[in-house]
RNA sequence: GGCCCGUUGGUCAAGCGGCUAAGAUUUCGCCCUUUCACGGCGAAGACAAGGGUUCGAUUCCCUUACGGGUCACCA
């Protein structure tokens, strides 16, 4: 594979294909690439499906095809376990020959002392001591010929020259073992890096049955890469020193603030509310361009101003899903009650709608179709009877929409439509009065 | 249950022996405003409990409580 003996930093993520990419998966990714781009060191990705019977057709391209999704790309790999069986059989038998392992019932196990204590190192949570007798005598090689997890995951990382390993704490405790392999081959013991987990409440783990564990999930309600990638970040890490106060990252700005001493040790829970926050802050911060585009498939195709549309929905958007409640008054109108007319603010009433509607008519018909004129001539119709603007405006939005709130104001939402059917609508409102 | 780990507002979190204990989000006010948002300003809300150590503990130590992880020929 690569020479182990380089100084860079070498960091892997390795998956089980074993369904779709979970968010912990995902956030444990993240941490391993983050780490190795700012260390300027080596992403790699390694396959381990060691064990057939958990294997998910179509499982490696959901995590190639996530990672790139997620702009986490990769130096080498993906390597495969599963390919590499004889090398592990040799690794084995090597420790069975140094008296380290044996054989029992077809499946190769670890030697462990029976006295003493086994001592490791990790980034996050300091040292930890186990006693000797805790640590049980594990199976190395399966009576299939498959290397087990703890097995294949020490000969790989060896091999593969990984300097860190980061991954989820669940492995904290078997960590020892680890150590007393690394020791029986006389490797040189990687960096341990253990990240706490994401939970869903106080009790549970952020899990497959809940339906919101996976990446997909939130693609597919509406969420942005970047802002799920920007959230799970926060999950279990936060900036220090100057960018301890920044809370919205791109891919290259977490690159720049990332850092292990950043790291929690105690888990964090999902919160939902929050990456919606964060989503709609990447929303917003998008180029109209750039949020038209992945607003479009969710508006459909209307003969109507698209710039006045998208540039309205942006702010109001937190996710993109929130788009098509906002803009089904486009297609038609619909029932609604006059009550609509009423707003309190506006002093409008369903009783001074019509007489409202028929001097926004008459200035509607009258000039050029452009927002600042029908304004000024609005704004002095207004003037000269003592009321607002809005006394006017909102019964132009109610008009048109049938609505008590819609993306931008009345008038914003008469120019996305165009003269045409806009006078319609307003005719067709005042027939209702 | 044994072993290991954790515990600052509802949530994410800063803090690393001396602070009126940051910030974000959420909720609620006010301002801006042609609705609603966005934006601006403000308010509410936390060191799990008890012992030590110390002139002084959110911070260090111990105990308890609570929570999590792990005890597979799964990863």
């Amino acid at each position: 594979m690569t020479n182990p003996n380089s100084n860079q930093v070498r960091t892997r993520f390795a998956p089980s294909p074993t369904g779709f990419m979970h968010l912990g998966n995902l956030r444990t990714a993240l941490y391993a690439w983050l780490f190795a781009r700012a260390n300027e060191g080596t992403f790699i990705l390694r396959i381990e499906d060691t064990d057939q019977s958990r294997y998910v057709e179509g499982a490696v391209d959901v995590i190639l095809d996530t990672l790139m999704q997620c702009g986490l790309d990769w130096d080498e790999g993906p390597i495969v376990q599963s390919e590499r069986k004889d090398e592990y059989r040799k690794y084995a038998l090597e420790l069975v020959e140094k008296g380290l392992a044996y054989h029992d019932e077809g499946a190769i196990r670890q030697r462990v002392p029976k006295e003493g204590a086994t001592t490791f190192s990790d980034s996050i949570y300091g040292d930890i001591t186990v006693q000797n007798s805790e640590i049980e005598e594990q199976v190395l090689l399966k009576s299939d010929g498959m290397p087990t997890y703890n097995f294949a995951n020490v000969i790989d990382d060896h091999l593969m020259g990984i300097t860190h390993i980061i991954r989820g704490n669940e492995y904290l405790s078997s960590t020892p073992k680890y150590n007393l392999l690394y020791e029986a081959f006389g490797w040189e013991i990687p960096t341990y890096i253990h990240v706490p987990q994401i939970m869903r409440d106080a009790t549970h783990k952020l899990s497959k049955r809940d339906g919101d564990a996976y990446f997909s999930d939130y693609v597919s309600k509406g969420y942005l890469t970047p802002a799920i990638i920007n959230y799970i970040a926060l999950l279990g890490w936060s900036p220090k020193g100057e960018l301890a106060e920044q809370e919205i990252f791109t891919l290259d700005e977490l690159v720049a603030a990332f850092g292990t001493e950043g790291i929690s040790k105690s888990p964090a829970i999902f919160d939902l509310e929050k990456l919606r926050a964060i989503n709609a802050e990447h929303i917003r911060r998008l180029p109209l361009d750039e949020f038209t585009k992945f607003a479009r498939p969710y508006i459909g195709e209307f003969d109507i101003d698209y710039a006045i549309l998208c540039a309205a929905l942006q702010p109001r958007t937190e996710v993109l899903t929130d788009i098509g409640e906002q803009v089904g008054f486009i297609e038609t109108v619909g029932m609604y009650s006059p009550n609509v007319y009423m707003n309190k603010k506006m002093k409008t009433a369903p009783d001074t709608a019509l007489e409202a509607l028929k001097a926004v008519l008459a200035v509607l018909e009258q000039g050029d179709f452009v927002k600042e004129r029908i304004f000024e001539e609005l704004k002095a119709v207004a003037e000269s009877n003592e009321r607002k603007v809005g006394w006017y405006l909102y019964p132009l939005q109610v008009a048109l929409s049938g609505k008590t709130t819609v993306p931008g104001g009345g008038l914003d939402i008469c120019i996305m439509f165009g003269k045409d059917e806009s006078v319609r609508r307003v005719k067709a409102a005042m027939e209702l009065l």
